[in-house]
RNA sequence: GUGAGUGUAGCUCAGUUGGCAGAGCACCGGAUUGUGGCUCCGGUGGUCGAGGGUUCAAAUCCCUUCACUCACCCCA
């Protein structure tokens, strides 16, 4: 075969599809009782977009983002989004809320590109489910959020790893950067090559290296540089989730890859999702609605990663309970006939029923019958039909028995409820 | 971008020292005129990832290349 999928790309089948849609119903259930309503936003920005907000220092950014040239005469480059934050930003700006009305709480829900290199939990095209507040500086407003994705851990029923940290606001974030920076060419050579790199671009980062541990844990702490405010900030949202039953733990190594995150951010993660752990991540990012041009509203929001959440979901799940499924089985034209109105009879129940190709025989239709896993088969042939009747046969007990046309989906319907 | 592992039937995988490409599962048919699963019998199905080299002979040895997977990196 030759048209394959593109790396990192994936054809999700059957089961896949519907671990990710039952995870993505059972999300849009909370965010109704949240009061969170949904913004659809394009997939498509312009570049600058992404550049401005997320980060040129970001490797998203600067390596991961799938962009080209539009065919206008300018010539404006595009690219497919790599993160939703920006686009829910742009839009709030647009709409003009940010001077009418600024308290607003979104959600979103699609896909999202990065060009990386594949691997367990990491595809080029995945899906995220994200939540953006904007209006709120009060840490009730960050607390609030995190107990809303403990809701949706315990109604999926999953463990997650909780991890909480402060990077200081525009005041005192600084002055934190600073001392890693310099903490860090004081050990140049005890660094890794990659921190090399990661000093000169994105220094934050060098406290979540897992080759240079023991560095990263001795090197200054955001926690030690808060202001009097970020403190009491952060101490208030780690009060208020606590209370509310949130367990969590404080980990000052958490730093976002994305420049736009102050004070509050988090990192919640999943054991035996592989290297690719983390399910959901966000934090606090104030000033980012006034660097893309909009007024000065503070804004918190976090994103999960659908993939990885189903994936967790089914290492753990037990299989929802389905509709009973019933496999129908017509034996010639005449039976055919009256088994299509039988069928929509039945699926109006509800009662799940596939008919069976009528060209094949019976016992190749008994079998496929088996094969999909029909709890029952409904056999019509010309003998049922002159009684107007139809075979009911048990598939589980190898029972069968006669039942009248007009008592089948009274019958069915009994069978399933025992 | 870097590293490692794996590529043989639709799927999971054997294949010895280089000597006729195999098994299990799945699929189709039969044993059973209109009755599935279990059993038995038969059948369909192969560019041994691709290209080149060595050899009388290559799935096997050598070179190149591609794909997939995992990890680094990055991050959801």
């Amino acid at each position: 075969m030759e048209l394959t999928r593109l790396k990192g790309f994936q054809d999700l089948l059957g089961t896949q599809a519907q671990t990710l849609a039952y995870v993505e119903a059972r999300a849009r259930l909370l965010m109704e009782r949240y009061g969170v309503s949904e913004i659809k936003i394009p997939m498509l920005e312009r570049i600058e977009l992404y550049q401005r907000s997320t980060g040129e220092t970001s490797e998203i950014v600067s390596k991961q983002m799938y962009t080209f040239s539009d065919r206008d005469e300018a010539g404006t480059t595009l690219a497919l989004r790599p993160e939703g934050t920006p686009g829910v930003v742009r839009a709030y700006i647009e709409a003009g809320m940010d001077r009418s009305d600024p308290e607003q709480r979104f959600f979103y829900a699609g896909p999202m590109f990065r060009r990386e290199r594949p691997q367990k939990g990491r595809y080029r095209q995945f899906n995220q489910f994200g939540v953006e507040v904007f209006g709120r500086a009060d840490p009730a407003c960050d607390a609030e959020l995190l107990v809303m994705i403990d809701d949706l851990r315990r109604d999926l029923g999953l463990e997650f790893q909780f991890e909480l940290n402060s990077l200081g606001h525009a005041g005192c974030r600084p002055a934190f950067r600073a001392a890693v920076l310099e903490y860090g060419r004081r050990h140049w050579d005890e660094l890794c090559r990659d921190c090399h790199e990661r000093l000169e671009r994105n220094p934050l980062r060098l406290l979540d290296c897992k080759i240079d541990v023991r560095l990263a844990e001795q090197a200054p702490r955001s926690l030690d540089y808060l202001c009097a405010e970020c403190r009491a900030h952060f101490d208030t949202v780690l009060d208020l989730i606590g209370a509310a039953g949130v367990r969590f733990v404080v980990n000052p190594r958490i730093v976002r890859g994305l420049d736009y995150y102050m004070r509050t951010t988090f990192e919640i993660t999943s054991t035996n999702l592989g290297a690719q752990n983390a399910v959901v991540a966000g934090g606090r990012y104030d000033g980012l609605v006034e660097v893309l041009g909009g007024a000065p509203v503070p804004g918190i929001g976090f994103a999960i990663g659908m993939e990885r959440m189903a994936l967790a979901l089914e290492a753990a799940r037990t299989p929802r309970a389905a509709l009973p499924r019933i496999a129908l089985i017509a034996l010639g034209e005449a039976a055919v006939r009256k088994a299509t109105q039988i069928a929509r009879e039945l699926r109006a129940m509800p009662l799940q029923v596939e008919m069976l190709s009528s060209e094949r025989s019976l016992k190749a239709q008994l079998k496929r019958a088996d094969r999909i896993g029909a709890n029952y088969a409904v056999i019509v042939g010309p003998d049922e039909l002159a009684r107007s009747a139809a075979q009911l046969r048990d598939l589980g007990a190898s029972s069968q028995r006669e039942v009248s046309l007009d008592r089948l989906a009274a019958e069915l319907s009994a069978a399933r409820a025992q």
